[in-house]
DNA sequence: GCGTTCATTTATGCGTACATTAATGCATTG
DNA sequence: CAATGCATTAATGTACGCATAAATGAACGC
């Protein structure tokens, strides 16, 4: 899960980090994803505070409370928030809803990408491409992001990129949890059958085969899917 | 909007106000929903703490935080938070997007709602049309978002429902202000043809007739915002 | 020896005071 | 008279201390 960009919700850009609520907020994020914490784990605020060298509780309990707004963080009342445990039912109800999300932004996608656009996705593939067979899974985890984040973004629809987001950001959490059970033995045969799939995909979209697109990417997650949790 | 309660997010439920900050979410969303405020108005720290007998701002400022972070209010730093302002341009978006993702909820309510959801949502329907009938536009649009929202519930996928009443509650932005501008002639006609529509859904979801379901709450949102747009 | 209760600990929840910043309007100057 | 800059104001943002609730463990009684 490291260097997901998930949790950021929207397109990604750099962040100023304008006031101590959002530098909370980012870093909270980062700590989440540099895999500090792992499902069931509280964060605390005291904890947390101290560990990004701020004065106060404030805006790391506000922080916390967005995250928890947003759904990326669960609370018990005086208790604190902790990070959502991983079931079985939860990641069917996670991967189908993914499903049919990211068919539909990908679908989107296909009729409203600019020609830039198109260029800009080929050029995340074939880096995604040579990141998959340099074997560096962390790297090659954070390009699937981007292409998956990019694709959201290119259907031009902000409610649909905000939900694809979301969505992407819980499965990783699977994803990124069972690679570290089994090693990484998965995750590479993994990553030698998933940049064909985007590389149709990208083609579906570049010919504005908006059916296609949406079709090969519920495919192409459902693939995934199966590929964490029957083939083990 | 008056009687919508998308934006409490989750299930329909007593809440109970286990502290301050709950409550001040609660009331703001109230606020909200009772019609004082319309897109781009400014919503003051102050000026809500006055209004609910807080002692403190804190509470408010925590509130409005999970607001913005839910997508339900914007916000500007240092500035305040305020009501989402309507554009055509969004309003496609919304629509779209509801489209998609309310025609993924009834498709998996069908497969998912048992017998005593079925008889649920066909008393709900019986309430709607009586309501309809009785020309009652207020209590129309809160039995209207109970259907929406209880076939959401009934997909029995956390993730559909949560997407699902957000963007119910952004449409629901939109249908409220047109109606609200065209004063009601436009809303009898719509009331009168929605309850058909929802009859059709519903019959659909008891057949557990998944593609039907899909397909024909597709038609149903669409239809309804070709009558915001289209027909004036 | 086991269960119940109470004290302690530990964390969040809240209130007050103050800091900071963005907008507004007025005054001053060219 | 217009434009620029400074002061004022009004709002959010932050810090800190105390209140409160929940979990934990120890002590007491049975």
């Amino acid at each position: 899960m490291n260097a997901c960009q998930a949790l950021t919700m929207g397109p990604i850009k750099m962040r100023k980090k304008e006031n101590l609520e959002e530098f909370a907020y980012d870093s909270i994020v980062a700590l989440i994803l540099e895999n500090h914490y792992k499902p069931g784990d509280f964060l605390l605020e005291a904890e947390i505070t101290e560990r990004l060298n701020l004065k106060s509780r404030t805006p790391v309990h506000h922080a916390l409370g967005q995250l928890v707004a947003k759904g990326f963080l669960d609370k018990k009342s005086k208790k604190g928030c902790f990070i959502p445990s991983l079931t079985p039912e939860d990641a069917e109800h996670v991967f189908f809803a993914r499903e049919n999300i990211e068919s539909q932004a990908a679908a989107s996608a296909a009729l409203h990408a600019s020609n830039e656009d198109i260029d800009e996705l080929q050029m995340i593939l074939q880096e995604e491409v040579e990141t998959g067979e340099s074997g560096d899974i962390i790297g090659y985890s954070a390009i699937n992001e981007t292409f998956h984040s990019f694709i959201a973004q290119i259907s031009k629809n902000k409610y649909l990129q905000q939900y694809s987001q979301h969505i992407f950001w819980r499965s990783n959490c699977y994803v990124f949890f069972r690679y570290y059970q089994f090693k990484v033995s998965m995750a590479e045969r993994e990553f030698k059958i998933s940049p064909a799939q985007h590389m149709k995909i990208t083609e579906a979209i570049a010919k504005r085969d908006a059916d296609k697109a949406g079709k090969l990417m519920k495919q192409h997650v459902r693939r995934t899917f199966e590929g964490i949790f029957k083939n083990r």
